[in-house]
DNA sequence: GGGGCTTGCACAATCGATGGTGCAACTATT
DNA sequence: AATAGTTGCACCATCGATTGTGCAAGCCCC
């Protein structure tokens, strides 16, 4: 084992290769040709950077170059599919682009999201995606002044370009899909279904208006009393739950949840009770969980189209005349039961020599 | 609004303030009681620093200070609940200690593995987690290159300290549970119970060894067909499942499950048959997801204590004589249809006012 | 009033990489 | 052979913050 210690520097490679910083330097960043560096001297750097296993020095080059390399992703949290697979995603993006991804999660907090924001730009990234934030004109602010492109994503702001999942849209279907879903059995009536989860930020207020819009269409009424906003804790919505259960001594026959945070709030509701007190309800939920789609009762998912809204964000953010405007990205719905190819079925996975025989040729590892 | 563009440095705070930058420099990191700067003068510069909205560059702290303030940490992937749930703990950990997460994943590819950790070095992170890496011993051979405290998580290696959880005895455990459960119907015979999932890493063999020791204690044999280590891809598992059932015609009435990942391939094998066709089947699955404890089966699940693993892990990494030694952490049976609080808890929810009238007081919001 | 001590700060080198500029040593041209 | 043009590289300032060191001004004391 070689000695542990000190990484090599292009002053290293200097000395050993005989040649100038400077010319060391050109040779490794690519520059070389240009600073009329012969191929014999390039050569000879760019094997001893390789057998001196150089790595160069991001903070000294960001410093110098005013550009660091990284692209930040700042995100709510990680902890749910919706998040993790947009991490996921964005994480192959920014590689694919060379680039250096580094994601913070700031609570939903307004506070941590402008702090979250100050320390990514304290550490010079070159672009930021605003994901889902609380707060987005106020990250805005701090990255204007900071000179940072950045665009929103989720949740939209007024001061910068906007990449959202049409969400007027997707409750809409959400709503007609659970309304329809019921009525094979016997036809919903307008109190029997409610909308939990959620609060008062843009995605909510589409969702609850395409919720309003369709209820009132098909089913010809919408009692204010269906919706129970309860916010993005499960806590709170488990509570909820509860309360409506205390009073009503049932649950609605349709709930439609906004956000599969909301969900494992019912989740904590149903461990009080068998699978079989649930056995005529329909879900509808916002964000897509392949576990959640596998539930005892049918749920209804919409799944936001995360690939193509990051996609679409990569494009606005390279565009410097890119308006402060909406763009809306439409959703999918999916149907109960459904297991969705997700950013990890991108992976290969490397088989392994099974433990015990497999009794077919190949059945543990199909091609 | 200010005008957008350059962020403000020592000097423009020395230009404005009339003192040196060096002084500018020492009254914003604290050091300047003890190079004797004044009450006057620092207050002076503070209020400037805080007018200007200063932000230090970090770039430039790393470079001279030779430590960044980044703390890393390797994932193979963020797309499911147990990874999910460990970046989240991460992070928070981390900003409480004052410095900066960097999160990046490697696909539990060796080779992928190495260049992350270099391209982590290369932005000088202080300290590397390695989690779950598939080839620990190869990061750790560029860490150690590069003079970086590293440890291992989820997976250990041979040349650095190692925190994972204790595989064997949770597959024990879990295993026992799974057949006591069957039991309560009719006792389990040793070709019904299989283990599905895994590859060649020291987590999948320890898992392994632990059912096959239950299965052999409890039901008397130990049959080597019952072991399918499928890998780490979903898809791979499907496959599995597919194969398993057009050869048997059936599915064994006991499975554990390597991972949710392996789970979710299991979910695209149901998605092909009606939630009836499960009704008989208990499965123990490694790594918790609260949506999949409750799936229309008897899912018992075994949680790694996140939390647990990562305080020892900071705690390790922090003592320089630290061995190369490998710490167990106890992880934690979950029974079926269980909704444990996870990461997201710790957040507070910003209630919001309700769209519509609740029906009782306080009942969307409860304290 | 001169030596010694404290106070309060400025100066300048440094971290590692970059890129504009300068300049020898060659080659080509007339 | 003198001039002009090319080739190949070295020199040095620079990015922003940190930190060892130096030093003037003020104070104290005999």
């Amino acid at each position: 084992m070689t000695r542990s210690g000190k990484r090599k520097t292009i002053y290293d490679l200097s000395a050993l290769s005989g040649c100038s910083p400077s010319t060391v330097s050109a040779v490794l960043n690519g520059s070389w040709r240009k600073r009329r560096i012969s191929e014999k001297t390039a050569t000879l750097v760019l094997k001893l950077a390789d057998s001196q296993q150089y790595t160069a020095n991001r903070q000294a080059r960001g410093l110098r170059r005013s550009r660091s390399g990284l692209v930040g992703l700042l995100l709510p949290l990680y902890d749910n599919r919706y998040f993790s697979s947009l991490a996921q995603t964005f994480e192959a993006m920014v590689r694919a682009r060379g680039e250096c991804p580094i994601v913070a999660s700031a609570s939903r907090d307004p506070r941590a999201e402008r702090e979250t924001a100050e320390s990514l730009i304290a550490y010079s990234v070159d672009e930021l995606f605003i994901c889902g934030a609380t707060d987005p004109d106020g990250v805005h602010e701090i990255c204007e002044k900071a000179g940072l492109r950045h665009v929103n994503i989720d949740l939209p702001g007024t001061r910068a370009p906007s990449i959202i999942s049409d969400n007027y849209d997707g409750a809409c279907r959400l709503t007609e899909a659970v309304i329809r879903h019921c009525a094979a059995t016997e036809p919903l009536r307008p109190e029997e279904l409610y909308i939990f989860g959620g609060r008062d930020d843009h995605a909510s207020r589409e969702r609850i208006r395409g919720f309003r819009a369709v209820k009132r269409t098909l089913l010809g009424a919408d009692p204010d009393v269906c919706i129970q906003p309860t916010g993005y804790s499960a806590n709170n919505t488990r509570l909820a739950f509860e309360a409506f259960f205390a009073r009503e001594g049932r649950l609605p026959r349709a709930i439609i949840i906004n956000s599969t945070i909301n969900l494992e709030g019912f989740l904590r509701f149903m461990a009080g009770f068998p699978d079989a007190a649930f056995k005529d309800l329909v879900v509808g939920c916002y964000d897509y969980d392949p576990f959640a789609s596998f539930l005892p009762f049918p749920v209804i998912m919409i799944r936001q189209d995360v690939e193509a809204m990051l996609a679409r964000a990569f494009e606005i953010i390279a565009d410097p005349a890119a308006a402060a405007q909406i763009h809306l990205v439409a959703p999918e719905l999916v149907p109960p039961r459904t297991a969705l190819a997700g950013p990890l079925d991108a992976l290969k996975d490397i088989p392994s020599r099974p433990a015990g025989r497999p009794t077919g040729a190949g059945v543990a590892h199909p091609a």
